[in-house]
Parts: C-alpha cells; structure tokens; sequence
DNA sequence: CGCTTCACG
DNA sequence: ACGTACGTGAAGCGC
C-alpha cells in the first residue's frame, strides 16, 4: 500500500437516488424509460469526484427485502412508502452506469447500505487512511470522525453539506457517537422508529446535554419531572429500542479487499456508450465524450434500434406496411387492461418484424383495415412468439379475435426457469437476463385508481418496446429452457396444456344462479337466526365479523381464556374456537356462523357475481405461471376451492350443471397420487406393495407405525396414520405433526420415528433430497419442473428449515401436478381423435371434471379413469376413480 | 393495503 | 434454542 494518502468515496446509493428521484422533475429517453434519478446521481457524483479526488470508490446499497433488523422489530420502516415503478426502474440503469463509470458496487442481503458503509469506514480508519461519505441521511453522523467527513445532501442532490466532528459540535453540541442518542430519544417518523413520545429534537438534545446518552438519561429518568418525566419513565424499551435500530452495524463481511475499490478513472468510450443509451446528452458534451466511442458497434447506438410504425385507425400506408411485414413477425404483444382477461378492455398490440416494431391501437382491430391481421391471428400455420398468450387469447376473444399457432410464450418459459419469481414481467425478465431495459408498465400506465392508458406517442414507444423484448427475449429462454433440460416439458406439456386451458375456459361451466339463490335464500334465514341468538348471549351487538370486537367479546366480556394471540391481538380463528366451545354455547354459534357467511360471501354472493349473464356461465380464469411447485390456480372466481368437506358447503355444487339437456357430469379423481408418487420416488418397498396390492394405504401405515394386524386398526389408528402421512407429503416435523393431532411434541417425534424405521427407503428420500438440494441449490420434478431453493443454505434455521420442508415437498407435490397436466393434453388429444363431443371443463389438483352428452357417458367414464392412471407410467399403479351424474354434487 | 380467516387439494 | 406443517384465492375488517 506503500505511503500513498488514499482516500475512499463511499455513496449511500438508494438515499442518493431517492434523493435524486424526488428533487429532480421527471425524464424519460425515447422508449419510455425514466432516468431523471440515475441523471441526478449521476450529476452528483462528477461534482463530488471532482472536489473531493478519491483514491477508492464504492457505492453501497440496500438488499431490498428483509434485514436483519426486521427480526427483532418488524415495524422497522413500517410506514414507508412503496417505492414507486418510475424509481424502481431505474436501478438496473443505474448499477449498469456505475459498471461503464468502472465504480464497484456491492449490496448484501440482510444489510443496509449504511452499515456497508459504517464497515469501509472502520476499515479505513484501521488502514490509517481517511473517508468521505455521501448520504442524505443523518444518521450517517454517527461515523463521523478524524478520518471520516460526511457528506449529506441539501435540496436535492446537487449541493452538499459537510460534516467534520466539529462541525457536528458546532450544529447540535453533539459527538458523533451520541447521535444515535439523540435517534433513540426523539426516534424518526421515516424509518417508524419510535423515540420517546412527545420527545423531538429540541427536548432531545436538552436532555442528552444534561445526560450525555441514552442509558444515563433512563438512569435517571427518576430525576425529571413532569410530563417530560412520566414520558421517559414509560418509553424506556422504546428509547433502548430505538438507539440499537439507529446504530449502524460495522461488521458487514464485505467480502472485497480494500485495494479492490481503487479507482482509476472511467473509459471515455464505455461511459460514452452508456450516456447515449440513457440519452444524457448535456453529459456528454460536458465531459466532452461526444467523440468517443461512437464508432464501436451495439452499445453506442440509441436506445432503441427499431422503428416505431403507428397503425393506427385510417393509416393506410402503415396498414399497408403491416401487411406485408406479417409473415416475417418475429413477436407480437397483446396488450390489455385489468386482471381478468375474461374482462379486459383491449389497449393495443404490437409487432416487430424486420427492424421495424408496428404498434396498433385496440380501436383499430374494429376496423376494415384489420383483416389480414385477423387472419394472421388465426392462422395456426404463422406462428408468434409472445408474452402470455394465454391470456392474450382470452383478451382477443373478447374482440371477436382467434389466437392461434402458439410457438413460444416468453412468460411460460420464464415461469418453468424460475415458478417462484414474483415478477415475470418483461421488464424484469430483461433486467435478470442483463438485456437492455424497458419501462415497467406500472410506471407507463400508473397503478390501480390512477390507471390510465398514454397518449399515442409515450403508448406506440412501450408497445414497440414489449414486442421487441418478446423478440430479443425469446432465443435466450429457449435456450436457457434446452440447458436447464426443460425443452420437453416445457414444448410438450406447458405449451400443449396453455391451449386446453384457454379452450376450457372460453367453454366456461353451467351454474344455475336460481338454484344458488335459493340456498342462498336458506342460508341467509340461518345467519339472521344464529347473529340473534349471538347477540342475546353476548347481551349486545356487535359485528361478530370483526376479530377484534369478536375478540372483546369472548376474551373480556366473557372472560374465556385466550389461547393463542395473533400480532394485532387475541385469535379467534376456528382451531382456537373449538378448544373453547365447552367453555361457552356462543362459540359453537360463531363457529357456525362462520362457516355460513363463507359461504354466503364467498361462494352464493361470489359466485353469482360471476356469472355471466349472456350464457349463464363462469369462466375461471386458471394461472399456468403462479405455483411454486408447477399446480394450476384458478381466479375470478377460484373453481378450485369449491365447498365438499361439509354437507352444508357441498350443496354449492348442485348449482355445477352440464351446459345441454341430458348431459352429465362425469368427475374422475386421482386415488392418493401424492403418496403413489412418493412410493414410485422413493423406491420404499413397503410402500411400493402396498400400493401394488391396492392396500388402503393409511391402514397399511397405522399397521406399520403401531405394529399390529390390518384387523387391529381401529378408526382412531387410521386418523392418525392418515395424519402422518399428510405430515411425511409436507416435509415432517415433529412440531407441526403435533399441532395437527393435538399431541405433543415427544409423541409426535416417536411417530415419525416409527414411521421412518417402517418405511426406511422415504427416509432416506427425504435425507437425500434435502442434501440434494443444498448440492444443486434447486430440487425437480420427474418431469424435469424445477424449483429454486435459496434458503436452503440459510444460517438461519426457520428460513433453512422451510426450504428443507419444500425440498421434500415439491418433488412429490410438483409430479402430482405434471401427471394431471399430462393426462389432461391426453384426454384433448383423445377426444379429438375419437371425435368425442364431450368436454373437459374443469381442473382441481387431482380431480378433471366434463360435461358429456348421453351417449357419451359409458366411454368417458372408462376412458377417462384410463387415460388418468395411463398418462405416465410409475412404479407403482395410479388409479382414478370416476363418477357421473346430473351435477357437480352427484358426481362423486 | 395488510391481516385474519377459511374454502380447496 | 430456534418455532411451521405443503400449495393456493377470496372476503371482510380496520388502519
């Protein structure tokens, strides 16, 4: 390191980006994207290197997510808000200006960039050498010293003001080390931590003058008097709190050496590049970059490499274009408002094809001039390569358009390369896939109430740019899909099955409003009776839908005893209820009020609103991308959680009808396929025969778990059985079994012993998958579906031992769900070769309803059941039991 | 908009 | 010592 001064720049990135977000008013460059916080930052940043010459750089950031923080106080930064789209998108833009700035940059989950920072500081003081931070946060004093001069930014970002211990001296009369004193007795509103009410900084900084910290202020709170004192008497914990939430951490492992920061200056070419792209033009010229660089290829042109054609409503010449340009589509993004396609209103679509992007509002496709699109559209020899086109079929549906020659569909494909990611929008597939970026639609339309489509010019830009992600995104999944050994499935089931579903849904299910009326009717004469009873017992009214009056009720005026507390209060849900109900006769009435208003809400009242008045029917809506472990899910309304436990629920289902006279419902289940295919995955021999014997498989385990004789197994045995392998099917523990079974722990953890030592081949299933796991950092399914789990390395054990619990479930729930899917693109195939007038409506997990015509009925019953158990071959039987009748209820 | 509760597999 | 059973969606409450 030799004698040389070094000193190192450390930039809080997300305080100076929000900083610059809101201080600067909005830019976007010509796709739509905004930059206005990234030209801040940037501005910043030229003006502090310029005064300040560092040797060393680093801009540190937030993880984003939790931080250690939340562990001990999960209202840490309660009340912030959300960070908005147009700010959230510019952070790739900015890490990768950072990149062509040739600045480090690091973040680490669990940390904020403050305490990376706090880190680096204390590494340069034992280095001898000296920091400068810049930040907008106070509490970035506390590091202040000798070495370390902080900077914190006034009026936006642009001018700073400088902070030396004497200088903090000077303002507050304090030590850079009691400002967190002063944190933890006045508190701050924008991270939620709460101080000592009814002190601010005034009464803050008296006291700490007299006292000198917080611990000598509590010392002697007995001392001040009034209100002031009964204040700090009684926030002590808060004060406490709040100065260990406001101490910056300065332990990180930052995993960089101190010479890895160094930094020698930008590459006029590179920064040039990145400045075009962004389209910062002042700052090119006043870095006088304008002459480099821009003869090297890619990076230098503008930000969009496509030309934007409007085919909007009479644009003859552009239509024309279109036209011709159909066959050489390379993608094309439909665009449409609103979660429910089924509901949507159209916005526009949009295709690239041959370096040009043609962006057609939705008015248009009413139009004459539409009529080679349409035909395009349909044609099921052109085909498109899209985002959603599942949902994009159902939305054109809506506009009299067919949808058809699906050939890859970027948002299926990501969801098969990563099913747990919250955020497949193209905006964010591109960042993951470090791709140039676009505008996150939120930040072009704006979200919820303030939704609105923009005017032609901002809506052609974002349309072109989605179709040109599809476009660019598209060889890179693919070929992703091929390296990860996902091509299979994602080209012989996923894509196959995202046209079934469409066809299902568009068929939509009959449902008699009448016949939900009048049960509704029924139920609703029920409540009115039970809420009066209720009331009568509680000797007033009250809304028993409310918790926390229901709460009230039976914990403080009725003085039951609490059982469990949730972390707003007592609970009240139906596990705790019924440990109460010898205690009381209201519980039993609240309990069963419950289970009325669900139904009258959820599924009378839900269900009605749902149906659609021009064919009586519902048409759910089934997500292809949303569960984790590759199952469907079905929204407005959710088909999948239809009532059937109990009498009264079940009921609902009589409303399911065949949509033609005389046909039937013809429902066939999977018979234990979870447990079938842990038999086939495992290898376990007692569990493979006992299938192979059609054995009731929970007798068989009470058998084996207790010890005795099939005869032996009473009906208690066989609940408990039936409980543990519920438990073995979820990832096992000894805990959650107990919870389950109302016993403890001991017993719980004896069970699964003698579980294990029965079935010794799901043992060491659940051991291997487990350490398979933490190898790959991932498990998959038989058929290749895989899922991602992160934690399983996790230090600490909830996280771990969540992942470890996934671990052992995925795989078994993940296969169930491939078998269904697969039987169900057999079961199309099938009826469409057999010319079967019968069809597929529904899907629940383990469960393929259809309506069929009465001729029908003999072969559907046997070639479904058939084509189910048929659709991939384990080593053990799979079985699916059918049923048929005049509705949902009767087929059972 | 987050929390609680409860419907399903 | 740690404290949850796996996967979903919808409704009502109350801030």
């Amino acid at each position: 390191m030799g004698t040389e001064k070094q000193k190192v720049l450390l930039i809080d990135g997300n305080s100076i980006v929000n900083r610059a977000f809101y201080a600067m008013p909005p830019l976007t460059n010509s796709t739509g994207l905004h930059t206005n916080a990234v030209f801040g930052f940037t501005t910043m940043l030229l003006k502090v290197i310029e005064e300040e010459k560092p040797t060393h750089l680093l801009v540190a950031f937030d993880a984003g997510k939790a931080t250690f923080r939340h562990e001990g106080y999960s209202e840490y930064k309660g009340g912030r808000q959300k960070t908005p789209p147009e700010l959230s998108e510019q952070f790739p833009l900015l890490k990768e200006l950072l990149h062509s700035f040739s600045i480090k940059q690091f973040e680490l989950s669990g940390y904020e960039a403050d305490d990376i920072i706090g880190t680096w500081t204390r590494l340069a003081e034992e280095q001898g050498q000296t920091a400068v931070i810049v930040s907008g946060d106070k509490d970035m004093l506390q590091l202040a010293s000798d070495r370390v001069t902080v900077l914190l930014t006034r009026k936006g970002v642009s001018e700073v003001d400088r902070f030396t211990p004497e200088a903090i001296a000077e303002k507050y009369g304090l030590a850079p080390q009691q400002i967190i004193d002063l944190k933890g007795l006045m508190g701050d509103a924008s991270d939620n931590i709460p101080g000592i009410a009814g002190v601010g900084e005034k009464t803050a900084l008296k006291l700490l003058a007299e006292y000198g910290t917080v611990e000598s202020v509590l010392e002697h709170a007995g001392e001040i008097k009034g209100k002031l004192g009964e204040n700090v008497r009684a926030h002590q914990e808060d004060a406490r709190m709040s100065k260990q939430l406001a101490t910056i951490f300065r332990e990180v492992p930052v995993e960089r050496t101190w010479d890895e920061l160094r930094w020698e200056g930008y590459e006029a070419a590179e920064l040039a590049a990145a400045f075009r792209k962004l389209e910062f033009k002042s700052l090119i010229e006043r870095l006088d970059l304008s002459g480099a660089g821009s003869h090297v290829g890619e990076e230098a042109k503008a930000a969009a490499d496509y030309e934007v054609v409007w085919a909007g409503p009479g644009a003859e010449r552009e239509w024309a274009a279109l036209n011709e340009a159909l066959p050489a589509a390379e993608s094309v993004l439909i665009e449409w408002s609103g979660d429910n396609p089924h509901q949507s209103l159209g916005i526009g679509l949009a295709i690239a094809a041959g370096g040009r992007v043609f962006a057609v509002p939705h008015e248009a496709l009413a139009g004459d001039e539409a009529a080679r699109l349409r035909e395009w559209l349909a044609d099921g020899e052109a085909p498109k390569r899209g985002y959603d086109l599942h949902g994009a079929e159902l939305a054109l549906a809506r506009s009299g358009y067919e949808l058809r020659g699906h050939a890859f569909d970027v948002q299926l494909a990501a969801y098969l390369l990563d099913p747990t990611e919250a955020n497949p929008s193209l905006a964010g597939l591109l960042q993951r896939q470090g791709l140039a970026p676009i505008a996150f639609d939120d930040a072009v339309y704006g979200k919820g109430a303030k939704f609105r489509v923009p005017e032609r010019e901002a809506l052609a830009a974002h349309l072109a740019a989605k179709a040109d992600a599809v476009r660019r995104l598209a060889g890179p999944l693919a070929e992703e899909l091929d390296r990860a050994g996902m091509r299979s499935l994602y080209y012989e089931l996923e894509q196959p099955l995202s046209l079934i579903l469409a066809g299902m849904e568009k068929q939509g299910i009959d449902v008699r409003s009448q016949s939900l009326a009048e049960l509704g009717q029924e139920f609703q004469g029920e409540i009115e009776r039970i809420v009066g009873e209720i009331h009568r017992l509680a000797g007033f009214e009250f809304n028993i839908g409310s918790t926390k009056q229901l709460g009230d009720v039976l914990f403080e005026k009725l003085g039951l005893p609490v059982v469990k507390k949730t972390k707003t209060g007592y609970s009240t849900d139906a596990e705790v209820l019924e440990k109460l109900e010898p205690f009381h006769e209201i519980v039993r009435l609240i309990l069963h009020y419950r289970t009325l208003t669900k139904l009258q809400s959820t599924y009378i009242e839900g269900l009605l609103k749902e149906i659609r008045p021009e064919d009586g029917k519902i048409h759910t809506y089934y997500r292809q991308t949303i569960a984790a472990t590759g199952r469907l899910s079905s929204q407005y309304p959710n088909l999948q959680n239809i009532p059937i436990r109990l009498e009264e629920g079940r009921r609902i289902r009589k409303a399911f009808v065949p949509s033609e006279p005389d046909w039937r419902i013809v429902a066939a289940d999977y018979s234990q396929i979870e447990l079938r295919v842990l038999a086939h995955i495992s290898g376990d021999e007692g569990l493979v025969e006992a299938f192979r014997q059609e054995m009731d498989v929970h007798t068989k385990t009470a058998m084996d778990v207790f010890g005795v004789q099939a005869d032996q197994v009473d009906a208690g045995m066989r609940r408990q059985a039936k409980a543990v392998n519920f438990g073995i099917v979820y990832g096992i523990s000894d805990y959650g079994l107990s919870q389950n079974l109302h016993i403890t722990r001991r017993e719980a953890a004896e069970f699964i012993e003698q579980y294990f030592a029965a079935f010794p081949g799901v043992r060491k299933y659940m051991d291997d998958i487990v350490a398979q796991a933490r190898e790959d950092g991932y498990v998959t399914t038989l058929m290749g579906r895989r899922r991602y789990l992160p934690d399983i390395r996790a230090s600490n054990f909830n996280l771990r031992s969540f992942a470890e619990r996934t671990a052992m479930n995925t795989p078994i729930q993940g296969t169930a769900a491939d078998i269904i899917k697969l039987a169900m693109v057999r079961m199309d195939e099938k009826l469409k070769e057999l010319g079967l007038r019968s069809r597929m409506l529904l899907q629940v997990h383990d469960e393929l309803v259809f309506e069929v015509p009465p001729d029908e009925v003999e072969t559907m019953a046997a070639l479904v059941p058939e084509t189910m158990a048929r659709a991939f071959p384990l080593s053990v039987p799979l079985k699916a039991d059918v049923s048929v009748g005049t509705n949902w209820y009767e087929a059972k």
